[in-house]
RNA sequence: CGGGGCGUAGCUCAGCCUGGUAGAGCGCUUGCUUUGGGAGCAAGAAGUCGUCAGUUCGAAUCUGGCCGCCCCGACCA
């Protein structure tokens, strides 16, 4: 047996390893449908704690849920041009709305679709303009506004090359869309969301990210601004881990979203969209995991702490199993960040060796262990997701209640402190061509490049096509704001951009 | 849509060159042994070898068509 339970390591071959992880951890696995994945009980129940803290800061910051459908009239989508074009090429069309059996000269059946459409519908792959045009309809007065709505729901973009929770054709999301009265006040509301992520992804998903705004080239198909917080993974390249959009009166005039103003005249309101999708637990996977597995942050893990019965003899098999179960009664009555702790006892008649390491692969961060000799003594036996998979603290029971929160609150602070300290000794302020194409060499380990920009889009294009490299954000605030010069062109900067290869 | 590769048990694959009708490891089931640990031994279940056609006495193996998948590019939360 090899010391690590992930082959190869991250080292070795860092996207094959986070397919061995995703499926070790029993978290998902490719569907039969080409680029649809199936999300399993534990992958999903991270993606319910995701949604169920995100969605309570959401309610936080003044947004309701709603629903709306899931096919788009084509139409739709001919309305705002940059938009229809930046999703054309990625669109499931439905065309047909009945099947026929028809038999077949051997016997067996074939269902060949009839009743076609007269006009196709798009299967969203976001819904800016399906929500316009309810939006046209909700608003008629600045009474009206603003409007705050969010749905849950899932969208589909046909890609090319989906991997799990990475890139997959159908995903889960959240997707926000607000309209406003006034420019300023729906520039806030995209601010406002932004912070909401950053925020989120450091304290619940002990991401560190940095908040920036996206350049012209990268910005959302007929966004007017599009703010992203990009967030380094261990093989040192970006993820983009959320987006919130200023549509500006873009969309508002393409459904037209008008409304009689304070002034008694007629005007356009002004729209944001912000999401989040399943991607989130790729890049938890690839910011966390190490060479056993997944290692997950306290706050968004299904289960946190995790009991396992050792039953080393038939006879003392049932009071193990009832001091177990006594322990996580009463571990469920605390909470950790307002919500009852997460207590799962492992009773099936497994090997230990074998349950330990699949709560180790899982990412579980505190196992505990209850045999024969612990309730003599009354103590239990503590294992931590961040040290090693056989390190275990023996310690008094009552102790251990004592100070649960607090080694679980430790996890995560240990983990984005560990993601954060990787990010910055892989983040450089670098200054000249030549150090920018031996730091993206092949080969070199690369990461995020700090660097003066004043290049045009065409130049930005081309560095993208020759390097694989682009501008994953202009970093918001005065950190990196000083004077400088362009390393390509030249030109005089006023801030430093990240470059870096991306995912 | 271009360039490469591959479809054999739940998974990973061997067998194909040199046709004779199916194998391994892991996993699964059962029994015994073991038990602070991803254990051992034994028995067992499981595959119309992607599909259609051709060659042949005989095809997983040779030939051709089709379908599907994977990797590398363009697209992308």
């Amino acid at each position: 047996m090899s010391q690590n339970a992930i082959t190869p390591t991250r080292e070795q071959d860092f996207p094959e390893w986070y397919q061995q992880v995703v499926r070790a951890a029993d978290l998902a696995e490719n569907s039969e449908v080409r680029g649809c994945m199936v999300i399993k009980p534990w992958g999903y129940g991270l993606w319910e704690n995701i949604q169920r803290q995100l969605d309570a800061k959401f309610k936080e910051t003044g947004h309701v849920n709603a629903y709306f459908p899931l096919l788009i009239p084509l139409s739709y989508l001919e309305k705002e041009a940059e938009h229809a074009e930046g999703f054309a090429t990625e669109c499931a069309v439905v065309t047909h709305h009945r099947l026929e059996a028809r038999k077949q000269p051997d016997g067996s059946t074939k269902m060949v679709p009839t009743g076609e459409l007269a006009e196709p519908f798009v299967i969203r792959p976001t819904s800016e303009t399906i929500i316009g045009a309810a939006f046209a309809r909700w608003v008629e007065s600045y009474r009206d506004l603003p409007l705050l709505i969010n749905q849950w729901a899932n969208v589909m973009r046909w890609e090319m090359r989906p991997r799990l929770f990475l890139r997959t054709a159908e995903f889960l999301w959240q997707e926000g869309h607000t309209a406003h009265e006034t420019a300023e006040e729906a520039l806030e509301e995209t601010r406002l969301m932004h912070r909401v992520y950053t925020d989120f992804l450091r304290n619940h998903l002990a991401i560190p990210v940095i908040p920036g705004e996206k350049t012209e080239n990268e910005r959302f198909p007929g966004a007017v601004n599009t703010f992203t917080v990009e967030a380094m993974v261990q093989d040192r390249k970006a993820i983009q881990a959320g987006t919130s959009h200023y549509l500006g009166q873009n969309f508002a005039k393409a459904a037209n979203i008008q409304f009689l103003g304070r002034d008694n005249t007629r005007q356009l309101a002004h729209t944001t969209s912000w999401g989040v999708s399943t991607r989130l637990i790729g890049t938890l996977i690839m910011a966390h995991g190490d060479d056993d597995g997944v290692i997950l942050p306290p706050r968004i893990a299904p289960s946190q702490i995790v009991i396992l019965p050792v039953t080393p003899k038939p006879d003392t098999r049932q009071e193990v199993i009832d001091a177990c179960e006594a322990l996580a009664q009463t571990l469920r009555v605390q909470t950790f960040h307002g919500e009852p702790l997460r207590v799962h006892v492992d009773k099936r008649d497994l090997p230990g060796g074998t349950k330990n390491w699949e709560w180790v692969k899982k990412g579980v961060p505190l196992r505990v262990e209850i045999g024969p000799r612990d309730i003599s003594t009354r103590s239990v036996a503590v294992s931590r997701r961040d040290q090693g998979p056989k390190a275990k603290e023996f310690i008094p029971k009552e102790d251990f209640l004592q100070s649960v929160v607090e080694r679980l609150q430790d996890i995560q602070d240990g983990l984005l402190a560990r993601a954060t300290a990787f990010r910055d000794a892989n983040l450089h302020k670098i200054n000249t061509l030549e150090e920018f194409q031996a730091f993206f060499a092949e080969g070199a380990p690369g990461g995020f490049a700090l660097m003066h920009w004043a290049g045009s889009n065409e130049e930005e294009d081309r560095l993208a096509k020759e390097m694989k490299v682009t501008i994953r954000c202009i970093p918001l605030g005065d950190t990196h704001a000083e004077e400088g010069q362009c390393f390509l062109t030249g030109r005089p900067s006023t801030r430093r951009v990240v470059f870096a290869r991306s995912y």
